[in-house]
DNA sequence: CTGCGACCTGGAGTGCGCTCCAGGTCAACT
DNA sequence: AGTTGACCTGGAGCGCACTCCAGGTCGCAG
């Protein structure tokens, strides 16, 4: 199994080192394997975890969401929770789609409007 | 031309009294009609206006790019680095859009992953 | 042995976008 | 005249998600 130094890790996940230990002391994943100095080792399978959190993340979650599900995976092998946890996210983020769609319509408009108007110089 | 008081203004742009003046304080809209006593008449021009910084807001926009964008309409008539300025944005929307997409497509995978790891009793 | 750089910790600081508050004024109703 | 209640101001406070920092430890190269 390979592993990965900090700073390594680091550039896997995209995350700055003190974000990564953000998220390992909130308990977004981890704990982390350290070397007898303290140091922390992450494993390949720490770095294919943060990569799912910076993805859900990038979908909107914020960390409480992230630490409920966290929670859930956790304790017992109720994986039942997570599925609704994550399809109810995803129909937020289908709203969240939505409602940036409708704003780009807007913007469109908005966007023909002045380009109609720097043809004429006035309003 | 019709007018309202500060509550139906808030009512009317789902925005509270507070982030109203807090709007208008940063130069976002306005400046706002006064009675003598100094009491705010907002303008059908000027809820209007609220409505669209609301929208693009929605779409991700942050405070320091409405005022950019306010200040490009405010001095001159050089509607011109507007459309610019909302193209870029309307872009950069679509770029949010489509990020969240893939985490969307993720989310997917990661359902169908649980939900078949709850059909079995173990990983 | 001395540097040096990567890493450690706990805690303070930052930027954003509001949100709340105290203390005051004003208009209308009873 | 008194009592609401909507509104005013300037400024403090808040929640989120980091981000930075001081002060210290470790391991290796020279």
């Amino acid at each position: 199994m390979t592993t990965y130094a900090p700073a390594e890790a680091s550039e896997r996940t995209g995350l700055t080192l003190d974000t990564l230990r953000y998220y390992e002391r909130l308990g977004l994943f981890g704990p982390v394997r350290r070397t007898t100095a303290g140091r922390r080792v992450y494993s390949d399978h720490d770095v294919a975890w943060v990569g799912l959190l910076v993805c859900l993340r990038n979908a909107g979650l914020g960390i409480s969401d992230l630490q409920r599900l966290m929670g859930r995976l956790r304790d017992s092998g109720s994986s039942t929770g997570v599925v609704e946890l994550l399809e109810e996210h995803r129909s937020r983020l289908h709203g969240e789609i939505a409602k940036m769609s409708v704003a780009l319509d807007v913007l469109d408009g908005k966007i023909a409007h002045y380009r109609e108007a720097a043809g004429q110089s006035k309003k």
